[in-house]
DNA sequence: TATTAAAATGAGAAACTTTCGCATTTAGGA
DNA sequence: TCCTAAATGCGAAAGTTTCTCATTTTAATA
């Protein structure tokens, strides 16, 4: 069960709680928006509030369960935390998000931060373009 | 002048055009938002309004004059392209903004769009960090 | 198990960024 | 100078996210 790092981020065990993270952990590689998981809790009957939706999301990630990705065109998409860092690649036709990692690059990010004399504590990296199945 | 500018996109050469093409020309890497902007003529005694300095920031960007950069925290913010493309890093606590070229990266990104089939359109990396200045 | 304080929730209002609609004005070619 | 398409300003509207607050729930303690 995953209320081990619900409890675990200083948080009460609560029904919407586990009901976003069992989502986010069947979800794939979809990334869903707030939106998206609320309708989704809607069809599956739960009464669970946008506004708890946003907070439950807004706390995981500074628990660092979640990652929040600011991807172009309105809003916010999640995905969890996995333990190897990634990149996303995505398509501007389709929507299709694919995941990569790439050590020469995190090294670069590294020796630039250092070379500009910041202290890193983040960096986000999206390539964008046209998929496979697109471009055909 | 730069009408040229304007006029090689396709536009009219207008007051709000102009002003909004030198305020960035003159910003430095400030990195404005439309808000940032409008405040700005307003305070000048202009009077254009917010809609058209969203509209006018639009069309520069079809038009590849300017790049909007969705950075961490609520609104985009533009800034004049470039010759020659180049990455950010930013502090997180005093919101100062650094410029960077890698070519290195920039080589990795093409091979990385390339391997999973992907035709790139674009791309955009963000290092966040304290800077030199908020590190001590 | 019953009690209780602190934390969490749902609902709607509010804040904020961005876009839209439309009547009026303006740029620039004839 | 005249004319038409384009551009503007304004307010309304749309979309995302946060806030407020009365009510409910968790989980620690007795």
């Amino acid at each position: 069960m995953e209320s081990k790092d619900i409890r675990a981020a200083g948080l009460k065990v609560t029904l919407p709680r586990l009901k976003i993270l069992d989502m986010l952990e069947s979800s794939g590689n979809k990334h869903l928006s707030a939106e998206d998981m609320y309708k989704a809790l809607l069809d599956d009957g739960e009464e669970i509030g946008l506004a708890t939706v946003y907070r439950v999301l807004t706390q995981f990630e500074s628990a660092g369960l979640v990652n929040r990705h600011h991807f172009e065109g309105g809003s916010s998409v999640f995905e969890l935390c996995h333990e190897e860092h990634h990149d996303h690649i995505l398509c501007v036709k389709c929507g299709r998000v694919d995941e990569f990692c790439d050590d020469i690059i995190e090294q670069r990010q590294k020796a630039i931060a250092q070379e500009q004399g910041y202290q890193m504590t983040d960096h986000s990296l999206y390539i964008y373009g046209i998929c496979p199945s697109c471009v055909k």
